[in-house]
DNA sequence: AATGAATGAGTTTTCATTCAT
DNA sequence: AATGAATGAAAACTCATTCAT
């Protein structure tokens, strides 16, 4: 619980929405888990729709900015550039699990509003373009980029949901088959 | 449209929740799109979680059903066991869409009860089986079965909610990189 | 109390307007006086604003019926027609007392819409053209219209609150004096 | 604004009630318009009910206190004391507009207390006493009181509300109607 | 059997009021 | 004294469920 009410709303929800989905979580629900009166959410953000938005480009760049950091330059080495994202995205799921699981659940959502998908979209974009380039310097299969990230991410995702991700011993062969799976043969 | 209400009712529920989700879905928009009374749904169901969870049932059994109908015998032909797995997802996929999308996003409902966590867990249980059998036969890396189930189901969902399962070649290219992903090196 | 819900919720709505005005008046209170549940009100309108529109609209329009029914012909009897008017008015304020309140008390609201604005601006218009030709007549004081409104309507309104209108004697007064007041000297 | 927060208050109170009705503002609203903290209100007054009527016994003394300065004397001249009534309403109109549509629309209002009804009375009580003196002089028609107040008041409001009253020679015209629809005939 | 109008419990949202600063 | 963030009771509104037809 930190001294600032809004990040006490924001982890609250964001716990509540990856359990159990923007429309199974009231106000109330939120309220109480982030020991807040529930009048004291809309000083916070105009509504709940405005509040599942905020949440929502929050985490979505705070992922993002998790993998642009300190990403290889492109200069040749496609596979650090692959592992920098693997382990990032790994990072990202220890350190906020439910930041990675209300992401998932909910980057398709009715509620979304232009600039949530515009972010979203924008994190997209960086993925691919690192795609695109390890596939012009001929280390990356020649698939539509959707699919190779749908490939890599899907693993990943459904690997964390069933909660095998903490095995160390797990992780290193699951990004060696990611690897496998969308370099260039 | 049936003549048979309540298999309106199923195939509307299903769009929708796989669409919205269970709480973003209401009774009187799935009697709008079955094209029956709101009252009607009642007649079918105790109540929409008894709804959901009918739904559940009926979709997990059929994607059961398919994948176990001319299993290959545990004959050695550990490969041809997972292609059948595979293509009959596949087909699934694109023969059920929404049924796909709807067990994939309801499977860790709240509102899901005893009888469909069995079902979904007994379904899940054939396919440990037969990646434990195929294990013992060496033919499948020695690593948790979640975490394969997780690798190979993971990547194609997530195609399928990419609208790429649609490729030919491309679902070829991803059979391949499954079985590479799970298979002994 | 009719057979009729929509008509129910009117009638306890414009009586608790009258009384009370729009902010004052709850749902729950139109519910409970109308004899219905306050789901109810929202088969009927889409929200409390629709709500007093609706009814405004409603009873301006009962209310320029009222005066336009055999409005006197300009043959010149420009007296008759102020008497139609006047005693129609006597008339509508006995018959639907708390309709006269509602539409005086809520005319300037900030809820109103632009097609209750219209509405009440086509009776306006009405009264002025019957003016207006009673000017031309010369039978009129060349006062603006909305002026010689406001003497006898305010007069008429206010005699109506303070409880008054329903004497006789009186009534007839107040009509002389109208008439004396507007009439060309 | 003044360097008075209690009069900020008061300002600020008066026109949004004028305009939108006490249960249609909020205490946010007049806090905003005179420019203090909402929690400031609650210095100078303990709820929203005492401050509508502190204010409404502060507009209607206002409004009487300058009605019976230099009220002429019972010597028999009550034109004199009519115009002197029906001017000093058309100052206060002019010098406090909102001041009157506050008290001209709350009244009646439910949440007045017992004193505003009292100071309210008072006031009316005056205008009578007046009405009746002139009555016994023979001057004025043998009608209710309340009646020829409705009269008068009523044109006079029924004229300010539409803007009206500003045009002089209008307002010399209304005061010689009024005079003349009350006046012994 | 089928309907959809009616309901009220439960939701989102507002706002008078309090209180720590 | 003054503030405005925080609150929760009460408002507007929704929707699962019932029931008369």
């Amino acid at each position: 619980m930190s001294t600032n009410k809004q990040d006490d709303i924001f982890e609250a929800a964001m716990q509540l929405f990856a359990e159990r989905g923007y429309d199974g979580t009231t106000i109330p629900m939120i309220a109480e888990k982030a020991k807040v009166g529930a009048g004291t959410i809309y000083r916070y953000f105009d509504n709940k729709e405005s509040l599942v938005n905020s949440l929502f480009i929050k985490c979505v760049s705070q992922f993002a900015e998790l993998l642009k950091n300190d990403f290889p330059a492109n200069n040749g080495d496609v596979r650090a550039q692959f592992s920098h994202i693997f382990y990032r995205m790994v990072q990202f799921a220890n350190h906020n699990p439910s930041a990675l699981l209300f992401i998932d659940s909910h980057c398709n959502g009715y509620y979304l509003n232009e600039d949530s998908i515009n972010v979203y979209n924008d994190f997209l974009t960086f993925i691919i373009r690192a795609i695109e380039a390890g596939q012009q310097e001929g280390a990356i299969r020649l698939l539509p980029s959707d699919a190779l990230i749908a490939i890599v991410y899907g693993a990943f995702i459904m690997l964390f949901k069933m909660e095998q991700l903490g095995k160390e011993e797990l992780l290193k062969e699951l990004g060696e088959s990611c690897w496998n799976a969308i370099r260039m043969i």
